[in-house]
DNA sequence: ATCGTAGGATTGTTGAACGATTTGACGATA
DNA sequence: TATCGTCAAATCGTTCAACAATCCTACGAT
């Protein structure tokens, strides 16, 4: 029974360390924890109320995941993307969605839907100047292109490309104008798509990833001094 | 100076968690500790000499590598990887592997002998019957393919499929017999490169992905019962 | 201004403790 | 005989307190 496999999940009562690791991992990448930031056993474990163990368990959770940076003896920080860190991001992101969307043509219909449905959100939040949402409507854009493989594991490891670039925006300080540049972008590529022109579609998609890497690395190198 | 560069990387001193969990990595891939054996804290922790806070965190860290399940309240086992979990990890091998390969033209010699070298110790090593080190080469032949790419992320990840994927051969039962078929897939992929036809490759190395993943799928299934 | 050095603060790790959960065996019931 | 509670033992989840190891800072000495 369905029902009952979706109950399951719901089930599985999280465990303590698990569910600080989802309110740290929040605060982070809503910025109330700036990247760069210190984060005290005393103070964090103090504030959530769980004992200094349960926290540094919590800790390794997110520094697997890239949002914290744990330095021995000296506590753990707030990961500070730099512009290395964004070139590799973006080298990542090349071979993963570009090899995704050749893929338009051998996958199910809901999967392309899950392509184009978060581009025209993003286009008619654009439109409002709603440019928070329109933002994570193109990260939806990007989930589902990966989402093409059809792996949880790339799709997984993809969203930890997303946060940890989430981070750099940040740092950068462009939360909000970045995209305005490239929802077009975004909805040429799906026309192409459309049309069945996969070759220049991933070609589209490359650039844009040339485009917005040098635009970040470059505003984040600023940034560093 | 590179020699003190260099020196870095021994002077960070390990955490106990993480040299445990380096051990019991090694173990888990060597098949030691077999898959869907359970890892009872108070025993692995009498024995490696560790508190159970510290071989916990161990445990995180290699749960989140995939290597061990984490069941709440129930303890951690070995991952037993099913059909669907290979078909997951060569869904994202394809992607990772064959948009990396794509980039031969565009990388140093240096990363293009990285991938030719493993090959041709491949083919020495089975001529001399060695299955476990030609299996190896196989392995760092992959890796070179993914280090085509220039990520340490894309190429970190890749390394835990490839571990992930030592775990099922293991449950399927063919350490050393599979690669057989393999390796001269491999000495036609490195010559199709070295004569500029990357296309062919890439398309050699995709069905060398379908076939290795049906077969490997197929003997897990058996195994399944 | 640079270089030790001592002291305080924080992390690394341990061991014990106790509630919560799972497991498996033992009967009771049909 | 098969199924269903019930209960005890084992194990996990989490906290707490303690101490060693390490880092940071401020203070002098040169």
């Amino acid at each position: 029974m369905s029902t009952l496999a979706q109950g399951k999940a719901g089930l599985e009562r999280a465990s303590t360390a698990q569910k600080v690791a989802d309110m740290l991992r929040e605060r982070v990448l809503d910025g109330e924890l700036a990247p760069g930031l210190r984060l005290s056993e005393e103070a964090i474990g103090g504030a959530l109320g769980v004992s200094r163990n349960t926290l540094r368990e919590a800790f390794r959770l997110l520094t697997r995941d890239r949002l914290l940076v744990h330095e021995h003896s000296r506590g753990v920080f707030v990961r500070r993307p730099t512009g290395d860190d964004v070139r590799d991001l973006y080298a990542a992101r090349r071979v993963i969605e570009c090899g995704s969307l050749r893929l338009w043509n051998d996958v199910t219909e809901a999967q392309r839907e899950a392509v184009r449905a978060p581009v025209r959100q993003a286009v008619a939040r654009a439109e409002k100047n709603d440019w928070t949402r329109a933002g994570q409507a193109n990260i939806q854009f990007h989930r589902g292109i990966v989402g093409l493989a059809g792996s949880t594991r790339l799709s997984d490891e993809s969203d930890r490309l997303f946060a940890e670039l989430m981070l750099a925006f940040r740092v950068a300080q462009e939360i909000n104008d970045f995209y305005q540049t490239y929802v077009p972008w975004n909805r040429r590529i799906v026309e192409l798509l459309n049309n069945g022109e996969i070759q220049q579609a991933v070609d589209q998609l490359a650039e844009y990833f040339d485009a917005a890497e040098e635009d970040l690395v470059g505003r984040l190198e600023v940034e560093q001094s």
